[in-house]
DNA sequence: GCAAAATCTGTACAGTGTAAAGATTAGATG
DNA sequence: CATCTAATCTTTACACTGTACAGATTTTGC
């Protein structure tokens, strides 16, 4: 059956789940830039062609990295213990987002790269728009409506700028743009400090 | 002297300049993705390795023309006529930072992608620091403060707020992120309609 | 058991960034 | 003006890249 590991046979028996894996551990290890399709083909000790067959190209083996980096984010900004206010759950979330890039930066940096991407991946589409259902939830609840409505515009126009907030804070921090600001700042130090205090500014918690 | 166009000599005669200009245009024409080296040479009608003694590599181009970038940045969200208030002059900024953008995506792109810049170059450094003046003097003005004074901890988060607000707007725009969120979405509209509103979400225009 | 389909290899090609060595020109010095 | 030196550009070359194509190998369906 060649279900157990077979690396060595000439099936490889789960080459594509093997990809997706060698690439995902190059992303890790060297980040975005350092992955190559070639060498993703090596370290699942494969020819230079293989991934072709099951994916039709680097785009395609790439475009399955990130939808499982779509699932991913989606855990992350999923909260797990209830807020005590929907500000607070946003932070939360936000907070959630934020780790996941500095975490992944590699997963997350591709999963913005259009490029990189197969453009009309319905897979994709899928796993982009639901990883923003748990800010969406969210946002409903900051005004105080039904969680699984339907969003209107001034819904819309909020969680997006709770998205957008957040995605440009992660985007800049990866860019290394904070490190004028904060010579010594880590990661630690974004998510504890900054972040907080940043979405403070702009979702002040309400006095009780 | 070989000052006019002495495009056909041995000697160039202003090379440096030219392949900015090939890189600049290339970046307008094609994007980041459609950005070589060997293209920005062929451009110049010059020899592929002719780059390299100007810039060191293909980094070091770039860097240039990211530089230009930061400020042509700068110039769009300096704001010309005197707002009615910081929160208007605020949004007005921020217009500028998108309009850009959208305007020069390539551009734009490439000066965040630390991964093709030069990471030590301190004039890339200058360039980006100069971009954020205008911001930290809105910010200033926000908090009823002079506007030359010192940024203390409180305004530099406010500013790291409107910076990420803006930031992550454009970069989703550019990121075909809102396809889905308003399928006819152009250029004019995310400017017009979409970019307001959410800045009036975040940042509320006080009742008079 | 055997044909057909799926999977992977080997080879090849055009294209990339850039290192190294040589050709050409410009500018400074006498 | 002549010549030397340094700057500038070309040529060649190399190790890569993504991927197209043809063939080898294995699995699967009948």
């Amino acid at each position: 059956m060649a279900v157990e590991t077979a690396r060595d046979a000439y099936h490889h028996g789960d080459l594509r789940d093997a990809l997706v894996k060698a690439t995902d551990a190059i992303l890790a290890e060297r980040g975005l830039e350092g992955f190559t399709l070639r060498g993703a083909a090596r370290r699942a000790h494969v020819s230079p062609a293989a991934p072709a067959h099951h994916f039709g190209s680097s785009a395609g083996l790439l475009t399955e990295v990130a939808i499982l980096g779509f699932e991913e984010l989606a855990r992350h900004i999923e909260i797990e213990g209830s807020a005590e206010s929907a500000t607070a759950r946003l932070k939360q979330q936000a907070a959630g987002y934020v780790r996941f890039a500095l975490a992944y930066p590699g997963r997350f940096q591709l999963m913005f790269r259009y490029d990189l991407l197969l453009p009309d991946d319905a897979r994709l589409a899928a796993a982009s728009e639901l990883a923003k259902v748990p800010i969406a939830r969210t946002t409903q609840a900051l005004l105080g409506r039904p969680e699984d409505a339907e969003l209107d515009e001034k819904a819309s126009v909020m969680m997006l700028a709770a998205w957008s907030t957040v995605h440009g804070f992660a985007h800049l921090a990866l860019s290394g743009k904070f490190s004028k600001l904060t010579p010594e700042a880590k990661s630690q130090h974004l998510l504890d400090e900054l972040l907080p205090a940043m979405l403070e500014v702009l979702w002040p918690e309400p006095k009780r």
